[in-house]
DNA sequence: CTTGCCGGTTACCCCAAAGTAACCAGATAA
DNA sequence: TTATCTGGTTACTTTGGGGTAACCGGCAAG
């Protein structure tokens, strides 16, 4: 192998790091912070009440899990009361489209996923 | 509200069906599955060998969801020994190419979300 | 003076998700 | 005869993900 050829970086490999990105992104949360980060900027508390079910515990270790990935950043102001303000980064928004197409198609083909779990279920008695 | 109207599907509300799909394709496997079934279709223990570190067990359960989905077919042929294949239906074809986008996207920018990493563990001391 | 909001942290605890292992039938290869 | 392949199922066990609740400091409103 030359120096300059890079590792192979894939999926389904248990230890490639590319593998633990996708495991980390396919968690209970992540998709979803980035999904609502992607058209602005939003505070923590915002943030609880628009993901509907998120506890403090889970979306803040969320959120550090991502900004340790470098895909959200962290701002402070120094207002009363003091205001956290999360947002994408360059990296982020690099990733932001690709998901707010999975979360679209959801929405779009939510009845069709509906009908199919209706027949499996008949099928199967 | 009109007959016409179709609900709000809303990946955000706790209690809507398309969070639902949402959260289950943001599980462990289904993400995988679905990217390795995008190019062709393949059986049970070729897809065991392929997913670094399933289990029978768990490739089963979640074959089972994502075929209740309607996202896959399982198809079974009267070999010796029998021959049981998971392909991608049109449903799901609608899906794959977006799911292979963010594993595209986990391969191609796993290097800058390893040096955020490395730099964000460095700060914190 | 007490309550509330902001943005968390920490400790505790439990249940469900997932791992492990055994087992199934039928046929073939060694 | 024993082992191996196919594609699973079932029972048992474990562990850690995630829920709940208490608590923090600082300020403002009632």
């Amino acid at each position: 192998m030359s120096a300059d050829e890079q590792p192979p970086y894939d999926v389904y490999n248990r230890n490639c790091p590319a593998r633990m990105v996708f495991t980390r992104l396919a968690d209970k949360w992540s998709l979803l912070i980035i999904r609502r980060l992607k058209t602005d900027a939003v505070r923590f508390n915002q943030l609880r009440r628009d993901l509907d079910g998120v506890s403090a515990k889970m979306l803040t270790q969320t959120l550090r899990n991502l900004e340790r990935d470098g895909l959200i950043q962290r701002q402070i102001f120094a207002t009363v009361p003091v205001t956290v303000e999360y947002s994408l980064t360059g990296l982020g928004q690099t990733l932001a489209d690709t998901i707010d197409e999975l979360a679209l198609w959801a929405e779009n083909h939510i009845e069709t996923v509906l009908e199919s779990q209706q027949q499996f279920d008949q099928e199967q008695g």
